[in-house]
DNA sequence: GTCTATAGATTGATAGAC
DNA sequence: GTCTATCAATCTATAGAC
């Protein structure tokens, strides 16, 4: 019964979707502890049990969850090329990664989330591919300050400074629009800011003539 | 009785503040919903009936927790001097911040948490202290800006690029710990980054010659 | 002011009919 | 694959003895 176990595969990958982005949305709004297994399954318009039969626990919703997030991280980080161009691959990162904080900020939500806790779930993932990312960006970077090519400037706290300013667009989204008079920011503000945090951190970078 | 009274005074105080303590420090560390009154009267070594006792609900405690950390930051913001001298005002209130982040990282972690979460609880500290404290440095520093002080930038960018990266170093300081071959930052790291922050900030503003 | 016992509500998870 | 009913655990909050 060929048919049958295709159609079952589309239903499967459908509400899986379905109830991952539910499932993203709610752990951004209210935490992993603060979501209940009811509240996705009444965003997703699922029963609750059905979320069970699809994800076997919570625990396991939430681990699938930032791994979608992860993605959309991992391909961020492919645009910081290691090239011998420092300002064309300083703006390709943050554009990227403000892109993303305006694109999916409930994703940055989770994972910012999941940090200030201490990183009880994903532990894993910073120790692997984000430290391996972070080192092999920071050979580029001390590279390209013997080249002189950007000032002598520790690399990491560079590195922490596009992180904290792109994500703060997405985490403190909240924040932002209380002090734009409660409405979000529009394009034209996204490009400003997205523009201002590459002008300052480049003027800092900038060899000096 | 004057003296039973005086002695249950300081027995209250001393109390309160034991029990707020570590609120703050499982607050930051779970979340609201994931801290139980149980985990907080655990780690004060007291029992969980006069947590109620002295706040009667969890989230009573909650915010007079998030007040504190309001009170901090008011002193922190207080050094963001309105003077005409915009170099001696960033540098003090960059420095104050990083002074924050390093001191009181589960201050911060919980301010953060709540507004990731949307700031269901401390709404009212968004729309008045810090709409009031932003708007009034918007204007000091278009003042600056017009007085050729520093370089045409819009001021809320700034704010929000020295609230990310300063809040940064205590929100992150698990994921920051972790690429720091799991230490905390050394005395030496700390000033660098701080220096670093405000160096680079500095070049974006100061007016080309 | 301290502390045990417990009420009342909610949660993650599962059993079992359809 | 869907969905109702329900269990067992956990949580906030309070009553009441000391």
């Amino acid at each position: 019964m060929p048919e049958i176990r295709l159609k079952k595969t589309e239903i499967r990958a459908e509400n899986e979707s379905r109830i991952l982005k539910s499932a993203e949305r709610i752990f951004a709004r209210h935490g992993f502890r603060g979501s209940s297994m009811r509240m996705i399954a009444d965003d997703a318009s699922i029963p609750k049990a059905n979320i069970h039969y699809y994800f076997s626990s919570k625990e396991k919703l939430y681990r699938r969850v930032v791994e979608r997030i992860f993605t959309v991280w991992l391909e961020a980080a492919a645009s910081f090329e290691t090239s011998n161009d420092p300002h064309a691959a300083l703006h390709s990162y943050i554009s990227e990664k403000m892109e993303i904080s305006r694109l999916y900020p409930d994703g940055s939500k989770v994972w910012a989330n999941e940090v200030i806790h201490g990183a009880p779930i994903i532990h894993d993932f910073l120790t692997s591919a984000l430290e391996d990312w972070t080192n092999s960006r920071i050979v580029a970077m001390r590279r390209w300050i013997e080249e002189g090519k950007i000032r002598d400037v520790e690399p990491r706290w560079i590195l922490y400074m596009i992180w904290a300013t792109t994500q703060h667009y997405a985490d403190f989204a909240h924040q932002i629009e209380t002090l734009n008079d409660d409405k979000a920011l529009s394009i034209n503000q996204w490009q400003q800011a997205r523009d201002t945090v590459f002008d300052i951190i480049w003027a800092g970078l900038e060899p000096k003539d």
